[in-house]
DNA sequence: GCCGTTTTCGGCCCGACTGTTTTCAGTCG
């Protein structure tokens, strides 16, 4: 459900979450509405700028700039971000809601029922239902299958919608369903018809959340494997069945799509299934300019297939050098691919060594030689040891003695493995008023220091932010942690004005980190994106609390490629020498 | 509501599956 900005009138900043949000809503209104399918697309399109869009309206306006530069807002859109930032309202929004059943627009996001069916429940039930509980029940009572366009399956079927959209989880941790996602592809693979298989959608995206899962499968056989899929053991209900389609739900909750396809339309189909949605528009749209139709069987210049096999062929075909699945969001890689100006974006191999790491002398679970082990296992070159301060009570943090002795055995360690390096380092408390856990007498001896938030989430803006930007005053931190706090699905990011922290960082040669923690992924995609164009290099954290946890480094790269990060926009992609350098040339 | 080497009007992406229809609308991705 989405609101408008609360508070109106006051002088809290309407972010440009707050915008995506009502045009999202005035989409969903319009939509029940009927209205211009042109212009529901329009306030879709603007919502997914305002998401990722590398400043605040705000912030542009406020210093002259004018939204109606960003693609795909015009003069009208322009002017209701205007309102929004300076009023916090929305009047096109203010005056739609009444006009819409408010319990349409819940329906309408329940899954299989769509913008004509929600308002035809509404208006066409008796006595008006309020409630999805009013409608599950009209459904249980044998009262939709009088409606026109409903029949008993449809009713029996919205029945059963309402019941689990009541329990339903909406999305998942990318993580979370890697392993749902393995033992698919496994399992297909296994077929024998089947010559490739893949995971598309947001999870090849790498998105930090997915709601569903998209395989690809490449068979002159699709319905054996449509088939498959329908029978494998996870299977708790089939929603959809057909000789190349499927859809099942799999105990857990995780919904799986499958579409098979004859081999030389696998790239077609790979690329059409892995999306953005809005990336393949704006590629079909090339396609027409050049008298091209793409679909997810290929590219056809009447009946004739030119490209489809694979995904590179289809890029080449319009001149556009191979697009990384992370990049695909229709935020600026077409023209990039265009003029040959993609990133070389970093990947897992160029990461010499971690920044974030802790021991069983705070809350992890190995010692500092068996992280190291694991660490060198993985072919890091280093990693920074950074177990909690003191503050830190729940995480056993250390205080000044266990600090002290803790250099000692790092010192140890790095005589006897002159192959591999172990960094003093510290994860240091950020206090609510911004001061450090730890003595600049014992930071100073540091090789990595590491400011992190962990308590009073909830300071209001200017508080938070003023919390931050005096943590990274001190000449000592290198590195700021996790700095959103946000946890994924659980817990907002605090409110922290990103603009203000990030010329703080850059004036004092800090860090901010991408933490690559499954439930944190923090900064996001759209921060680092933004940290670059601010010239602010970022680092990577696997935050490891077991050695197993070294795995969290690819979902941090995956974050980083998301916001189209290089090799050199990252400290830890240099060797250990250089990066003492540079953390020496910050003091 | 946006947009423009067919530019200020008239376009705007494409196909599978389902259920209710009797040739198609709704929904999804």
């Amino acid at each position: 459900m989405t609101r408008a900005p609360k508070n109106p009138g006051r002088s809290e900043k309407v972010g440009n979450q707050d915008i995506a949000r009502a045009f999202d809503e005035i989409a969903d209104l319009l939509e029940l509405e009927s209205d211009n399918p042109f212009r529901i697309r329009a306030y879709r399109n603007a919502a997914r700028t305002m998401r990722g869009a590398p400043e605040e309206a705000a912030d542009m306006i406020a210093r002259g700039g004018d939204p109606d530069d960003l693609p795909g807002i015009g003069k009208d859109l322009a002017a209701q971000i205007a309102e929004m930032v300076s009023s916090g309202r929305l009047t096109r929004l203010d005056r739609l809601r009444p006009e819409v059943p408010a319990l349409a627009l819940a329906l309408s996001h329940v899954p299989g029922i769509g913008p004509r069916h929600a308002m035809d429940l509404c208006e066409g039930l008796k006595p008006r239902p309020q409630t999805l509980d009013d409608v599950l029940a009209a459904a249980l009572a044998g009262k939709v299958r009088a409606l026109p366009g409903f029949g008993r399956l449809s009713e029996q079927k919205l029945a059963e919608r309402l019941q689990v959209e009541q329990k339903r989880e909406k999305r998942f941790k990318w993580a979370s369903v890697r392993p749902y996602a393995e033992a698919l592809l496994k399992r297909l693979m296994a077929e024998p018809s089947v010559e490739a298989v893949a995971v598309a959608g947001s999870y090849r995206r790498r998105k930090e959340t997915v709601g569903d899962l998209d395989l690809i499968a490449a068979s002159e056989t699709p319905a054996r494997v449509t088939k498959s899929l329908v029978a494998a053991p996870d299977v708790d209900r089939v929603l959809a069945e057909g000789p190349t389609k499927a859809s099942v739900v799999l105990r857990g909750g995780v919904q799986v799509d499958l579409r098979a396809v004859p081999r030389e339309s696998y790239g077609a189909a790979l690329l059409y299934f892995t999306g953005s949605k809005a990336h393949n528009i704006a590629l079909r749209r090339m396609a027409q300019q050049r008298g091209l139709k793409i679909n997810e069987y290929g590219v056809f210049r009447g009946e004739e297939r030119v490209a489809g096999a694979d995904e590179a062929s289809i890029y080449r075909l319009f001149g556009l050098d191979e697009i990384p699945p992370e990049l695909r969001e229709d935020s600026g890689e077409i023209d990039a691919a265009a003029r040959g100006g993609l990133p070389r974006l970093v990947g897992l191999k160029d990461i010499r060594g971690d920044l974030h790491v802790h021991t069983n002398a705070s809350d992890g679970a190995n010692t500092l030689q068996e992280m190291a082990q694991a660490a060198r296992a993985r072919g890091l070159d280093y990693i920074a040891v950074t177990d909690h301060s003191q503050r830190m009570r729940i995480a056993h943090g250390l205080n000044r003695e266990r600090l002290l002795a803790q250099f000692e055995a790092i010192d140890r360690f790095n005589e006897e493995n002159p192959d591999f390096t172990v960094l003093k380092g510290a994860e240091v408390d950020i206090l609510p008023d911004g001061t450090l856990d730890l003595e600049d007498d014992l930071m100073r001896w540091l090789d990595v220091v590491v400011a992190a938030v962990h308590s009073d989430f909830g300071l209001p803006r200017d508080k938070q932010t003023e919390r931050v930007l005096r943590a990274l005053d001190n000449r000592f931190v290198f590195i700021l942690a996790h700095p959103t706090g946000r946890l994924l699905l659980e817990r907002a990011p605090g409110d922290l004005d990103m603009a203000r922290v990030m010329r703080a960082a850059r004036a004092r040669g800090c860090c901010l980190e991408i933490n690559g923690q499954p439930e944190r992924l923090d900064l996001n995609d759209a921060h680092c994106r933004m940290a670059k164009a601010e010239g602010v290099r970022l680092s990577i954290g696997s935050d490891a609390h077991r050695t197993s946890d070294f795995a969290n480094l690819d979902g941090a790269v995956a974050q980083a490629r998301r916001g189209w990060l290089e090799a050199r926009d990252i400290v830890n992609t240099l060797p250990s020498g250089k990066l003492k350098a540079l953390i020496a040339a910050s003091r």
